[in-house]
DNA sequence: ATGACCAATTGA
DNA sequence: CAATTGGTCATG
């Protein structure tokens, strides 16, 4: 069968494939040093994620260092690898040779990062590098993103105003680790906060590298407007720009990276710094599996890479702020004087839909009259808690929020005539009956698209702008105008808002997340009002919700709700596993981990699949992934076995 | 997942 | 007795 004599490398000649059938002698040269990579292959099967051992050819040696991509031909057929170790011999004896290398992937860094990162959230090696490297593009021309980058104006120090913030400074300065969480102050810009922290890292060492993580595209510019030499790391970019950021970083050309959820993996030389902005922001939590979320990923690199960690935030997570309950994190909040001016402007209304209603108007007496006494000086911006038109229900007869007994929304199968047709949006039971008996309901919590209408009706010859998710509006000019927006959707109003209205300060839904993103939505139109600008709240004042904002203290309200869940061993201060498949299969691995882990099962909820939650402390976090890993690895061997979802610490639930 | 291999089952 | 089907095993 060898034709000729001479070595060849079997995938280099597409003569030699022809020819030769699989058990072909090759001769190829093998690396001098460590001639033995141990690779991860990428495989769609959990029990093969593990180590493979792999010869390395002399001549692509330095390709296939630790963290590089290579392909090797596993079962029969050609595959991706990562190099994850190099090592002098193997105890196997088969060991073929890699086929070859395709390029840089990971650092031994970033290595550990997604290792550590698939322990955590029990996934498979390859599904975390999916979203951490991205695939090599041949689409190669030099067209170097020119982005208007201004010449940042030299900032006052805007972390004056914080308590210990000037300290906060100093501290990288003199090049310390730091672990911080902010909370931004009223009227702040965020983005120059956090160029700032560069500013302070850069004075300890000019070569540091940092990762700026924000939510979206939008304050990746706003963000890259203010610090040069930054590098976009996002999947926003095109396959080509990049993969060419992905290897200016990787390179150590570019060290600050302004980027998306991916780049908390960004392969930065030198890294002393993770500084996330709005980490509440659902954008950072990876829908594929293993569903891993880039808040718990910066503090996971940030406590294995010994860099430093700081993230802000108008508003303070029950997260972020158990972080600094346990110590691990300082808190920075505003200093009082700052806090104040805002604060006096606050009015809560105790007001609640029946007793205003008779015209079916979302908008309290109070807010009306705000918004007419403030317009002639400028924007006002309403804060709606829900997109679309009639999302949520009161019971006529007492008041109370139309609520499914599953704890779902009731929804209205047909819009003209109240009472018929309710159904649950989570469960789909019909007929639905009131506590107190009361089988009527009415509109309640009206959502962008009504209440613009209904403003627009009131103040004729005013502009209503309407910001919402598919349509957001960026920024507004200091002309009176009224613009109503949802959580996330807030422009900025050049010389900001001459009132903030926050409409429907009560909870929509009943969900871990429900009170803190209450707050959060307050919080985020609270800040866009001018200096002395009224905020009228409608709710309960009594409630937490609202005093919260009153106060200008959302640290006091996270420790109430880390308190809270504490006692109802809710996260926090609990870890959670989410499974989810047919209900034979879910409830068998939770048994099974119940066998090893002292964890306290919830569920089955059952729908079209079954769910159930492992509820375990804290402190059997680690246990609970590394049992569910086991149980995940040997359930993959048989595929009699059905497929059961795992999502650890899911954001809400 | 996918293919190889062996054993049991089916069929003319 | 050959052909087909099913379960087990290994993947370097």
């Amino acid at each position: 069968m060898d034709q000729g004599d001479q070595l060849y490398l079997l995938a280099d000649s597409a003569v030699a494939r022809k020819k030769v059938k699989p058990a072909a002698k090759k001769v190829v040269e093998i690396a001098e040093e460590n001639p033995i990579a141990r690779v991860r292959v990428n495989v769609p099967v959990s029990h093969l994620d593990r180590d493979f051992d792999y010869l390395v050819p002399a001549a692509i040696d330095t390709q296939c260092r630790v963290g590089d991509r290579v392909r090797v031909r596993f079962s029969g057929k050609l595959a991706d690898a990562i190099v994850v170790d190099r090592i002098a011999e193997s105890e196997f004896t088969k060991v073929a040779p890699i086929e070859r290398a395709i390029g840089p992937a990971l650092t031994p860094e970033t290595l550990d990062l997604v290792r550590a990162v698939c322990d955590r959230y029990v996934g498979m090696f390859w599904d975390v590098v999916r979203a951490a490297v991205p695939n090599k593009s041949t689409a190669g021309e030099y067209r170097r993103t020119t982005i208007e980058k201004q010449v940042p104006k030299l900032l006052l120090n805007a972390w004056a105003s914080y308590s210990h913030g000037s300290a906060l400074l100093e501290q990288l300065k003199r090049g310390e680790c730091v672990r911080a969480v902010w909370a931004s102050a009223p009227a702040s810009l965020w983005w120059e906060e956090m160029a700032q922290l560069v500013h302070s890292i850069q004075e300890s060492d000019p070569e540091a590298g940092v990762i700026l993580l924000v939510p979206d595209a939008s304050s990746i510019e706003r963000l890259v407007a203010v610090i040069p030499q930054s590098v976009i790391i996002s999947t926003h970019l095109g396959q080509g720009e990049r993969y060419r950021n992905f290897l200016e970083v990787y390179s150590g050309r570019g060290r600050i990276v302004v980027g998306t959820r991916s780049a908390v993996f960004a392969p930065v030389e030198n890294l002393k710094a993770i500084i996330m902005w709005d980490d509440f922001n659902d954008a950072y939590g990876d829908a594929h599996a293993p569903y891993w979320d880039a808040r718990e990923v910066a503090a996971l690199r940030s406590h294995r890479s010994n860099c430093s960690l700081i993230v802000g935030g108008f508003s303070r997570s029950a997260t972020t702020q158990s972080w600094c309950a346990s110590g691990w994190c300082q808190s920075i909040t505003a200093d009082k004087p700052a806090v104040d001016a805002v604060r006096a402007q606050v009015r809560t209304l105790t007001d609640t839909a029946i007793e205003r209603d008779p015209h079916q108007s979302r908008i309290p007496q109070l807010a009306w009259q705000a918004i007419k006494e403030s317009l002639p000086s400028g924007p006002i911006l309403v804060s709606v808690g829900r997109r679309g038109y009639i999302p949520a229900f009161l019971c006529t007869q007492c008041g109370e929020r139309a609520m499914c007994i599953c704890g779902g929304a009731i929804q209205q199968g047909n819009k003209n005539l109240p009472g018929e047709q309710l159904t649950c949006c989570r469960c789909g039971a019909g007929g639905w009956r009131c506590a107190c008996g009361g089988t009527q309901i009415k509109a309640l919590a009206i959502g962008a698209e009504r209440t613009a209408e209904e403003l627009g009706r009131a103040f004729a010859g005013t502009p209503v702008v309407w910001s919402q998710q598919e349509h957001v509006v960026t920024n507004v000019d200091s002309q009176s105008r009224i613009v109503v927006a949802t959580q996330g959707a807030e422009p900025h109003a050049e010389n900001g808002f001459a009132a903030v209205v926050v409409l429907d300060m009560f909870a929509q839904s009943i969900s871990l997340t429900t009170s803190e993103s209450l707050v959060r939505r307050a919080f985020s139109a609270a800040v866009r009002g001018r200096v002395g600008a009224p905020i009228v709240l409608t709710g309960d004042p009594g409630q937490r919700e609202s005093q919260a904002v009153a106060r200008w203290d959302s640290p006091w309200f996270a420790g109430r709700e880390c308190l809270d869940r504490s006692q109802a061993q809710l996260p926090p201060s609990s870890r959670v596993a989410v499974l989810t498949g047919e209900r034979a299969a879910v409830l068998a691995v939770a048994t099974q981990v119940q066998e090893s882990v002292t964890a306290r099962l919830m569920g089955p909820i059952d729908g079209e699949t079954s769910t159930v939650f492992l509820i375990v402390r804290r402190a059997d976090g680690n246990e609970l992934s590394h049992t569910l890993g086991l149980i995940m690895r040997t359930r993959s061997v048989d595929p009699k076995n059905s497929f059961v979802r795992i999502n650890m610490d899911p954001r809400d639930f």
